[in-house]
DNA sequence: TATGAATGAGTCTTCATTCAT
DNA sequence: AATGAATGAAGACTCATTCAT
């Protein structure tokens, strides 16, 4: 049961996750999902109450599928500087995935939540990449392959600005070169030459 | 009539601005905006026919608001570095407006824009305000107030910050005094001291 | 407005009660009375948010009308013996009306307010109806036309007949044959040959 | 099989005649019954098609306990005085009785019947009784003990009124005190004192 | 211009009923 | 016999949109 119950979750996550990123959060209803998993109305009903109900599964897989190429061990070998490529490129990607991206569905998720008082998951995922980038740079700065005074600061001023690229390049486009240029930009204000 | 008609749009935008602010742009109904203005259902509509349209007046009117305290002629007298202390006091408000925050809508709106192959005004407004930043900086250059090598890329990173700490604001909140400090942090990457 | 929309409702009203008549409470649904007053789905919703709303209306406007006929005035010359001839007239009607006998769908609601915790306008009614008889009683007592010891106890033990009879009717039928010997049978016991 | 399809069957019939009791009978619903047996959606079916066949059973298995305490020998032995407070003692019980009091459910169940042109079983088992309490009575006035000009309009009489009370109990409540009263009051009329 | 009653399409949600296992 | 996932029909409810006044 558990198996075949678990296998037809995922199935609606990954349906669903293609449908909120195509429309956001809010325009999505019961029916579109439905319609793309190709079940029944009372079907999706048997798992999910509401789309709110899948959004946050959908959020939750894909942390999961991020954090996936995160191997522990094998970061700790490398130098602060491959991680900061590895830490840049993943952003790039998702800067850039135009199929998935569920960004703009996240940001009025997070909204509405707002509005109804309850807590927001978006806001962790936020404040965990920056403390991932902060520790980075701390590395950076000892082994002298970073000259940046305050990591923290530093951190925390380059994820909003790769926040800011996420949501222009979901809603208006941006082209990659334009997205490596930034990102070099940023990065230079602190890579030892 | 044209003043009548005049006013009473004005009305709808002034009620419309404050629901769009309130509850994102996807959710918002023509009978939220009836309701909100207190006028009836078919008065609503002998102005507008849909909520996009309204919204698209919402935002015009936002953008005639921000550039109202431009006042061109006594900007040309100022220094640079007071013309960027007043750019980033604008963002500052901006990023911090409670009530009247119309960035989630406006993501929404562009998102939706996107979807259906329509222009979008966003895109426009974030890049006017990139040509005015980077014009502030260029002034700065030349008069040695600043010391920034490439001020078009300078002026878009700021952007994209500012941006992505609009969107965090706007959603899981950001305290006065960390928007300060991220500021801060940004100019003073370039601010000669 | 308060007219048009007062007849509206008045015809809501007359068809629900059919409805409700027919087929108690609980199984009418709000498709059930839009088909009875070939109205649409929306515009049943102007005037009523659910099947309570609806029935509450009904049972009051019975009310209203049962209580039409009670001319107070001249009531108070007749005899107690005639009073008692007419309440009985009355709650004869009541027991053998066919089409819009509303008893079940009034019990039906009863029990489900019960068992919602709220307050019952099914038991006014009926108090009503034993503080009247109780009265009538009492009048033909001093007058000397009945002779009944206890009027308060009688009223009551007579008014559970009459509800036993209302329901029996409504449910299983009872010929009117039967309804009048059983009425007879009651009155008997205390009025004066 | 047949035993254990039994036990199987008496589950859904005890657990069923709560559900009845507690929202009468159109409101409930086979996932209802499904739910408070603890079985399977499939499982009920193997045993009944709707809660209409639920509910005859439920209806004979409540006459059957009802019938239960009628020892027919050992009543013989009795006076007819001890025959009628047995009587009244059962009514009684059934007025006052809470938790499993079907009578809303009976009547509502009755009036679809009566509705679709069934047969009922509900006026059968009040016909029932009202020939039982004429035979006690005629019982008692060939022994000098009630003195009661006509058993049967009185049976009819009694019945009616207790139907009535078992009625206003279940939707509005009665108190024991009020109950005891009233049975009081009725046979008073015809007890030899 | 302005109103708001009315309509009906669209979505939500619950269940009776079936069926593969 | 028994399970419970799956289906689809039925009813609730909300709104965009129209129209007579």
């Amino acid at each position: 049961m558990s198996d075949k119950s678990d296998s037809k979750k995922q199935l609606i996550i990954d349906k669903a996750t293609e449908v909120f990123a195509a429309k956001g959060f809010k325009a999505v209803t019961m029916k579109d999902i439905v319609e793309a998993c190709q079940i029944s109305r009372g079907g999706l009903y048997l798992y999910y109450a509401s789309t709110e109900e899948v959004f946050k599964d959908v959020l939750e897989a894909q942390e999961l599928k991020e954090s996936d190429g995160k191997n522990v061990e094998e970061m700790l070998d490398k130098s602060a500087y491959d991680l900061l490529l590895w830490f840049i490129k993943e952003q790039k990607k998702e800067i850039l995935k135009r199929k998935n991206s569920l960004i703009v569905a996240k940001y009025e998720y997070a909204f509405l939540c707002k509005a109804n008082g309850k807590p927001e998951a978006v806001k962790n995922a936020f404040e965990t990449a920056i403390a991932v980038l902060a520790n980075i740079l701390e590395r950076g700065n000892e082994s002298g392959e970073f000259d940046c005074e305050n990591s923290a600061a530093m951190a925390c001023s380059i994820m909003y600005s790769i926040e800011g690229m996420k949501v222009c390049a979901a809603t208006f486009g941006m082209s990659e070169k334009k997205v490596d240029s930034e990102l070099l930009f940023m990065i230079n204000q602190f890579v030892v030459a």
